[in-house]
RNA sequence: GUCCCGGUAGCUCAGUUGGAUAGAGCGGCCGCCUUCUAAGCGGCAGGUCGGGCGUUCGAAUCGCCCCCGGGACGCCA
């Protein structure tokens, strides 16, 4: 197989119009050869304007001063396209200068013949190419429940992740677990008091374990307000003795924690062992959620904010002795350009944020593991955090990998939140976070049902593996499916309409390719290596679906560069419809002549590869028959 | 108060570097299964792109000012 550089680029139309009509504009206008002209190539919205358009010419009309027109009429003198498009002439200037292009079939066939033979246009990155880049995802804490809040993180930051392993890059998940601090240590304390009163903690499950948490937090929390009030408003001895013993009490559970807290760091053993108790007992639960969502998520991925604690001490150390901090009503903070707010790392009784920590996770991250780029899919409410934390570590140099000369990419794949039907965060009717677990077992329950009524023909056990599958598919993908920023309606009867731009549908368009595969039996031979069909653009529908399979490696690298997912959601949901057209209208197997069904099974071919790729990096496993 | 993010069809959402008549799906209406899975395909109806001003040959897209909604704003994470 030929390096992949240039031969990569050779199967994307817009790619090489676009070298064509940049060389025909150096030749044209040699004066401004300089690379100021860009011809502008996109797909044509409207199928009369051709398949493509170059759009350059207006604006280098407008540079040299010239109609647009006249520069369009320059531009197709003077460009060499060869035997990709229909030759150009002065009809093909439309309106103010648009260039209309339209491939030629023989062309398309030729381009979907070197998609087909690398890697779908996506040959692995090397050389410079390849990066290093670091996906923080999942972000769960010590003693809680995986929640609807945590889905995002799960979901877009593995479909991240994959997509640049799919391009050939180094990826390296991290799962910044919340499994330190005073919180934690509050838990810890209460599961050791109980321990004390005799009550067995060995078969705590998690659902305990966040009941114990919330009373933990609860009895740690003084009332000193209430306190003050009462005091100064003079309320009597009564509520006087009443509140004061809420507050005594408090503080001493508080001083328990600390207390608590302070033998953690020391490592205590008995004080570490409850802990552990807790850190197994949780991590097992995330990943087993993670395992259930098709997420690659594993024990080897988890960084605990526990795993830095050694370093936070000696890293405030380093940048006060830099010069890097100064000293705000008690508290060591970095001041930020452009920012009111500073980012705080040290509390006035000396504690470390997670402030302190997010920077000792960039230094690791960047200086440890070389990371080019560090991806953060948290969500979109930590916003002014971590531009104050990237700004900091800028400043403290944290974001320099060894031995390169520029900083290395920090970047927030903020998300927005999951809504209920009354457009306020989705919660349970009594108000309380839904289980991740609970949500995922009514989308497999209701999916169960459908496909019950769909194809009732299924043995039961493929009838649960098929539920499962398409249940799961509908939660990521309507996740996936929506802009990452915004904010977004959870629905089941949507996500599993099977319907619309939805994760069945496209399970759905694979299923109709692969049961084609299934009846063609000796037909197959049209896909062998070493003598694959030749492919024949011959119908509206086949021209579709061939320009639509083109875009696929653009897209990825789009993705790759944005981080949303949705757009490759989109390309897909476009090309199962350029299928299901194809399909319709295109018998396969029934075609008049052996060379066409041989061209449009290696259609189908590329296109059930295409879909399974696409959906691969999605995190969505794809079915056979539904 | 300051800052960030949204506002596109009745509903849920796309809209690439500014490009031609703003697109899907659902819902409504009308067609298409003797033939590869109709969980599909084709068509019709449905829009002051929150409002205004500006930049431009050209604005949903860029700039400024408003309106509405959400969020964040020093020692919680």
């Amino acid at each position: 197989m030929p390096a992949a550089a240039s031969h990569q680029q050779s199967f994307d139309p817009v790619q090489i119009l676009h070298d064509r009509f940049a060389a025909a504009i150096a030749a044209a206008f040699p004066e401004h050869a300089g690379g100021a002209a860009d011809p502008v190539i996109t797909p044509s919205k409207n199928p009369k304007f051709g398949d493509f358009q170059a759009n350059g010419a207006m604006p280098l009309g407008k540079l040299i001063g010239r109609s647009p027109r006249e520069a369009a009429a320059a531009i197709v003198k003077s460009v060499d396209l060869g035997d990709i498009a229909e030759p150009l002439s002065d009809a093909s200037i439309a309106g103010p200068g648009f260039i209309n292009i339209t491939l030629k079939n023989t062309a398309l066939a030729r381009l979907l013949d070197r998609l087909d033979s690398t890697a779908l246009g996506l040959d692995p990155v090397h050389g410079a190419e390849k990066q290093t880049i670091v996906v923080d995802l999942c972000g769960v804490n010590l003693a809680k429940q995986m929640h609807v809040g945590h889905l995002r993180a799960v979901i877009i930051g593995d479909a991240v992740a994959r997509v640049f392993e799919r391009m050939g890059h180094k990826v390296i998940r991290q799962n910044h677990v919340g499994d330190w601090g005073l919180n934690i240590a509050m838990v810890t304390a209460k599961l050791i008091e109980l321990e004390k009163r005799g009550e067995k903690i060995d078969k705590l499950d998690l659902d305990r374990l966040e009941k114990l948490y919330k009373a933990a937090q609860k009895e740690c929390s003084a009332d000193e307000r209430g306190l003050a009030m009462v005091e100064k408003y003079n309320l009597g001895p009564k509520a006087l003795a009443e509140i004061g013993t809420q507050v005594h009490e408090a503080r001493e559970h508080l001083a328990g924690a600390k207390n608590t807290l302070v033998k953690l760091q020391a490592h205590d053993p008995a004080t570490v062992a409850v802990w552990k108790r807790i850190a197994d007992l949780t991590m097992d639960a995330c990943l087993a959620t993670c395992k259930r969502l098709g997420a690659d998520v594993t024990a080897e991925h988890s960084a605990g904010e526990s795993s830095y604690a050694e370093e936070l001490a000696p890293l405030v150390a380093d940048l006060v002795a830099r010069g890097i901090t100064q000293e705000s009503e008690g508290a060591l903070v970095i001041r930020v350009e452009g920012f009111a707010e500073p980012c705080i790392i040290r509390k006035s009784d000396g504690g470390f944020l997670y402030a302190t920590t997010d920077l000792a996770g960039i230094r690791r991250r960047v200086q440890r593991f070389g990371a080019d780029r560090v991806v953060y899919c948290v969500d979109a409410r930590q916003g002014l955090h971590f531009r104050l934390v990237f700004a900091a570590a800028h400043r403290a140099g944290f974001d320099v990998a060894p031995g390169h000369a520029s900083p290395s990419s920090l970047e927030h794949a903020a998300f927005g939140m999951v809504l209920g039907q009354d457009g306020k965060p989705y919660k349970t009717r009594s108000g309380e976070n839904v289980k991740l677990s609970d949500l995922l077992d009514e989308a497999v329950e209701r999916a169960a049902a459908a496909v019950a009524g769909k194809n009732p023909d299924l043995s039961a056990e493929e009838r649960t593996r098929i539920a499962d599958a398409v249940g799961i598919a509908a939660i990521k993908y309507v996740d996936l499916s929506n802009d990452r920023i915004k904010d977004y309606v959870f629905d089941f009867d949507r996500m599993l309409a099977f319907e619309g731009n939805t994760g069945p549908y496209l399970l759905y368009a694979l299923v109709r390719i692969r049961s084609i595969f299934r009846k063609a039996g000796s037909g197959m031979s049209a896909l062998r290596a070493d003598a694959p069909a030749a492919i024949t653009i011959a119908t509206p529908e086949e021209k579709t679906l061939a320009l639509t399979l083109l875009r696929y490696p653009g897209v990825v690298r789009g993705v790759a560069a944005s981080l949303e997912p949705h757009r490759l959601c989109q390309y897909l949901f476009d090309l199962a419809g350029a299928f299901s057209s194809f399909f319709t209208n295109c018998p396969v197997l029934q075609a008049h002549d052996e060379a066409t069904k041989r061209s449009r099974l290696r259609l189908c071919a590329i296109t059930e590869r295409v879909l399974a790729d696409g959906l691969s990096m999605l995190g969505i496993p794809t079915l056979d028959r539904m």
